[in-house]
DNA sequence: TATAACTCTACTAGTTTGGTAGAGTTTATT
DNA sequence: AATAAACTCTACCAAACTAGTAGAGTTATA
């Protein structure tokens, strides 16, 4: 399952991504908008601008914005950022990689195929999933 | 990703799999040779006997062995069993059902669309490797 | 009847999750 | 220059979960 984290930060996103012409908004309306609780979200979103996927500026005026286009910003991205990687198992993530300690040969290893097989799916599909396309989708403004 | 406790699950029935015609094959000789903590391993295969995935004998002779036919045994299933849902949110799960307190409408939601989508790839994926199809794939016996 | 082997309950250290609290910094406006 | 709006950062915390360990109990076979 989806941390809590991960599922408040795509709930902002694609809050933002029907709002991205409105200029920068406020944490705290978003907090409100979408049910999150506000310290909690604060660290959602700095975590959001460090990685660049979000832009904020401060002081009175100031909120949280998109910068980068919504096609180029996906789920699988952001699933990443916050719960790390999408494979069930560390032998077949590309960036967390470590070898089963029970494995004797990998390349053999039916376990092995089922679930690399699932995390390239699983890949492919959530970065399909961009937030354009999520915006578009969702009716929910 | 996986519990330990799911894997070591996949990782004994596959190591059954390969033996179905040796009868009772003892824990200690599971857990030596799938370099699993036996103790640990004794709580996991005690669930899956409550779970009717295998069946044990008691007394001296005694032993785990499997008892339905291979191509009846899914991963799906040993996963759910172990770390519960497959799907990465509740909204979108079949038995273990839970409404997004900030979703308004949930026929509407483009997040939920995508991780319905995923889920249901998942499942797919994970019901079809049956622990026939593991055991033949896998070279490692 | 001895003993091999599974069964069951209880405990535990460490980590992760989902937060909360509060002080600090920056910037627009007056 | 003062003020207040708004983001930034560090520290803390309770509860749940993970990955085990310990040990007594039960059952069946030789």
């Amino acid at each position: 399952m989806l941390s809590k984290k991960a599922k408040y930060a795509i709930n902002a996103l694609v809050y933002l991504g029907h709002r991205s012409d409105d200029g920068p908004i406020l944490i705290s309306k978003i907090a409100e908008d979408e049910n999150i609780p506000q310290k909690f979200l604060e660290a959602i979103l700095l975590k959001l601008r460090k990685e660049q996927i979000l832009n904020s500026k401060k002081g009175r005026g100031g909120g949280y914005f998109l910068t980068r286009d919504l096609s180029t910003i996906n789920l699988a991205e952001i699933i990443r950022i916050f719960d790390g990687p999408l494979a069930l198992l560390p032998c077949v993530t590309h960036d967390y990689y470590k070898k089963c300690e029970e494995c004797k040969d990998e390349e053999k290893c039916g376990i092995r195929m089922v679930f690399l097989n699932l995390r390239n799916i699983t890949v492919k599909h959530l970065k399909d999933a961009t937030l354009e396309k999520v915006v578009l989708m969702d009716g929910n403004k």
